[in-house]
DNA sequence: CATGAATGAGTGTTCATTCAT
DNA sequence: TATGAATGAACACTCATTCAT
C-alpha cells in the first residue's frame, strides 16, 4: 500500500506557504522555486495538487477567505449586532501580524484581480458576501435599537473605509498604529449610533 | 552635430505611456517591449532616459503623482476651505476614466511598494504631503468657521476612506457610482460642519 | 505470500498498450503516464516489467513484430510458393485498422531508429529475416515455375515497395486505398511471372 | 543606424543547422538549447526568428523542401523525358551524404507528420506536387515515345518505391549500397519502357 | 506486487539588459 | 541619439525515475 495523502489537507497546507511568500515578497517574488523552497516541497510536487500557477495564485487567494471566514464563524458564533459588527470590522483590519499578512496578501491581489478577471471574480464574490453580512449586522442593530441607521449603502461605506485602513496601515505604519485603526472604527459605530 | 532633445519633456512623454500600459495591463504587463511599443520608441531607446526598468517604475509613478499635484496648483488656486478640500478629495476618486487610470496604477503600485522600499518612499513621502495638505485645509476651513473640527487624525481618516473608496469602485464598478462616490465624500464633508 | 504473477504473460498485456499509444499518438505522446494509463496500471507497476523507458519501447517493437510473425506463422502454414508470398506482402500492408495501427507504429520506430542503435538492430534483424523469408518463398516459386525469376535483390526492392506503399497510404490515405495496395503488389508479383 | 539583418536569410541560415540537428539526433535531440548551440546563436535568438518550436520544426520541414525544389529547377531546367524522370527520381535517393541528410530528415518528419496534423499536412503538399510533376515527366516521355506507359497511379508507384529504397537504405546502409539503389530506379524505368 | 507521492533535471519560452552599428 | 539584434538567466512546467508504504 502506498502512503496516501489528504489532498485538501496537503493543499492547505501549500497554500498557507503560498500566502505567506506572495505576503512578504509580492507576485514577482512568487515564484514556483520560491513557492517550492516556502512549503519545503520540490517544485513537482506542487504539480499534483495544482495545474499549474494561476491555479495555486487563485487558490491562494481563496484559501485566505475561506480561512478568514471560519474564524468568523468561531468569533461570531456568540456575538449580535453592533458587538458581532464591530468584531467584523476590527478583524478586517491589519491590527497584528496575522492580519497584516492578510492585508498585504489582499492588496496584493487587488492589484492582480485589475487585469485578471478570474481573481476579480473571486474577489467581487469575496467582497459582496461580506458586504451583506455587513448589512445584516447592521439592520440587526438597528432592530436591536443599537443603531439609528442601516442598510447596505452603510455597509459598503464601512467596509471601503476600513479597507482604506487597512491599506494605508501596511503602507504607512507609522501613521496609524493598531490603537488608531480601533479608535477610527469605533469612532464609525459611534456615530452610526446618533 | 548631435539631435538635441528635451530630455525631461523626453521622460514625460515616454512615461505618460509607460502609465498607460500599467495601469491597462498590470506590472505582469509592463515589459520594455511592451512599454516601448506604447511609447513608440526602440527598448534602446528607453536606456538613454532611464537606467533600467526600475527607474522607469519609479518614475512613472513620481510621474503620475507630479501631473496630478500640477492639477491640483491649477484647479485649487481660486479655492479655498472647505470648497478646497472637497475638490481635493474628489479628485482622488476614479470618477472618469483619467482618474480610474490613476486609481489602477496607483493600487499596482500599492501592491508593488509592499515589497519595494524604493517604491514605498515614494509613496509615503506623496502620501503624507497630500495628508499634510488636508490637514491644512481643514484647519484652515476651521478657522473660517466651516468646519467644526479639523486635524491630522481627521485627515488621516478622509484620506484613508477616499482610497477604500476608490479601490471599491474600481474593483467593483457595480457597486460604487461616480454619484456614490461623490455623496460619500459630501456626506463626509457634512458630518465634520457639525 | 506474494501473488504470482506471469510475468511474460503481463508484460505482453501491457506491451500491447504501449503499442496502441505510441501508434496513436506518436513516441512524443508515450510518455510514462499516459502509458500506465492506457495500461490500466500504476507508473509503478510498470516498473516491474521493465528496467526504464528504453526497455518498454524496444520492448514495445519486439512484441509488435512477435505478433505479426506468430500471425505469418498460422497464416502461412498452408500456403506455398506465390501465395504464400502474396500473402507475406499484403500483410505487410495497411489494409485494414489493426496493420495500419502496426504501419505507423512502425514508422515511429524507423524514425527512433535513426538515432537509437539499439532500437535499429532489432529492425535490422526483423527485416532481414523477413527478407530472407521473402527470398526463400521467391526461390520456391521460381522452383515450382510460378515466377521467372528469384533472388534476394528481387526480395529486397519488394520490401522496399511495400514499405513506401504503407508509408505513403498512412501518410496520404486519400491517394491510396486498401485496393490500390492490393493491385499494386499483384501487378508486381505478375510481373515476376515473365 | 543598427545592425540590419536579413531575416529570411538568417532563417535559412539557421534552418539548414536545425535540419542537421534534426538529421543527426532525432526529434528528441532537437532541444532549443542543442539548436541553438549548433546554429551558433544563443536560445534568445531563434525568438527573434521563430514563433516557437512548433514554428522552428515546421520551418525546416519547409526550408528542406524548398531546396531540393530549387535543385531540381536547376537541374531539371535542361532535361526532359526519361532523362529528367530518371533524374528527379535518383535525386530522391540517399545516393550522397547531403541527401541521406534529407532522407532521414523526412524519415523525422513521417513520423511526426502521424500525430501533427501542421506538419502532414505540409508533407501532403509537397508530396501531391512531386507526384504531379512526375505524372507530367511520364506524360511527356509517353507523348515523345520514350515510354510505352504513363499516368498518375504509374507515378504513384514510383514514388512509394523510391521512397520505401530510400527508407531502406538509410535504416540498412549495408543492403542498398547507391549502386543498388540507382540500378533500381533504371531497372523500373526500363520497364515503363516496354 | 503494486501504489502513487515525490524528485529534480531538463524542456520551451520570456525578458531586462547590452551594445555594435 | 536611436536602433533592434543578441544574450543568457530565470521562468513555469513536464517527465522518467525512485521508493516508502
Amino acid at each position: 500500500m502506498p502512503k496516501i495523502v489528504d489532498h485538501d489537507a496537503r493543499r492547505r497546507e501549500l497554500l498557507d506557504a503560498v500566502v505567506r511568500v506572495i505576503a512578504q515578497d509580492g507576485m514577482e517574488g512568487a515564484t514556483t522555486r520560491a513557492l517550492a523552497r516556502e512549503t519545503g516541497w520540490s517544485t513537482g510536487a506542487l504539480a499534483h495538487y495544482f495545474s499549474g500557477k494561476a491555479d495555486i495564485l487563485a487558490s491562494a487567494l481563496e484559501f485566505s477567505h475561506d480561512r478568514i471566514k471560519a474564524r468568523w464563524a468561531a468569533d461570531l458564533a456568540d456575538l449580535h449586532g453592533v458587538a458581532a459588527l464591530r468584531h467584523l470590522l476590527l478583524d478586517n483590519l491589519p491590527l497584528d501580524e496575522p492580519r497584516r499578512v492578510e492585508t498585504r496578501l489582499e492588496m496584493v491581489f487587488w492589484s492582480q484581480a485589475l487585469s485578471d478577471p478570474r481573481l476579480r471574480e473571486i474577489q467581487r464574490t469575496e467582497s459582496r458576501d461580506l458586504r451583506d453580512r455587513v448589512t445584516r449586522l447592521l439592520e440587526e442593530a438597528h432592530a436591536a435599537g443599537e443603531l439609528a441607521v442601516a442598510g447596505e449603502p452603510i455597509a459598503e461605506r464601512l467596509l471601503a473605509f476600513v479597507d482604506g485602513l487597512s491599506a494605508h496601515a501596511v503602507l504607512y505604519p507609522d501613521r496609524l498604529s493598531a490603537e488608531d485603526l480601533t479608535a477610527a472604527v469605533d469612532e464609525e459605530l459611534a456615530r452610526l449610533r446618533r
